[in-house]
DNA sequence: TTGACATATTCCTATATCGGTATATGATCG
DNA sequence: CGATCATATACCGATATAGGAATATGTCAA
């Protein structure tokens, strides 16, 4: 079996440098694909192929416009990711250590009593 | 060209669903290989090989203790992660429907004042 | 030391990528 | 209609995977 398509999921699809790069310009608002080639200096069936990748994981979404398309972001696509690393953000944020903090002590005094 | 490796960065290395799932084991505190293939239900060198692909991309710490290697995560390297996918939460999130309006409005005044 | 246990590494095969180049499709203009 | 612009697709070659099976490495126990 070889690797996960990047069509799988998001995960997948994000994983790979030069479609952030695209995300974050489409974060900007929508383009038309030559302006994402000259944005990002890629040659423009690269930038076509994906674009692809991101429409097929729905991260993206596209509208005609004439000659041109029109693509741009299509957020909640990206939630799963948000969702699921957010989950180890106490790992670093100050935020949570206080909380942590608590949580230990709850904990000691829960073995203490138990054991 | 091929694709990425996936000890490029914690993006690609993530990528992967069962390497998503051994983490979210870790998380729930350090364990020997061995609890990894009996939790997953995996087989122990596919456990052991993607151990190592979180190790290189820093995303786990090894700890030697006997016979066993107690993997743990280091949360820190999902950082990344964290801060890119952060930017797009508010292309989901109601905590900033608000704060768009606010923009919109703000634009056109703009708008409607320079043209 | 020998053996059992815990983990890592190696070899294999199938497959899906990525970039580059060439070409196809599709829309607009004269 | 023919030419041109905008984008998509097809084909190529190189490469890095993921799982499976076998095996190597390393540690402890008797």
């Amino acid at each position: 079996m070889a690797r996960a398509a990047t069509t799988a999921d998001a995960f997948n699809a994000v994983a790979e440098p030069r479609r952030r790069q695209i995300l974050d310009v489409l974060a900007g608002g929508e383009r038309a694909v030559n302006d994402l080639v000259a944005l990002l200096g890629l040659a423009q069936p690269q930038v076509s192929k994906h674009l692809r990748v991101l429409r097929e994981v729905g991260v993206v979404d596209v509208r005609e416009d004439g000659r041109q398309r029109l693509y741009r972001v299509n957020g909640p696509a990206l939630r799963p990711i948000h969702d699921w690393v957010q989950g180890y953000e106490r790992l670093w944020s100050e935020r949570f250590e206080r909380l942590d903090d608590v949580l230990a002590d709850l904990k000691k005094e829960e073995d203490d009593g138990s054991e």
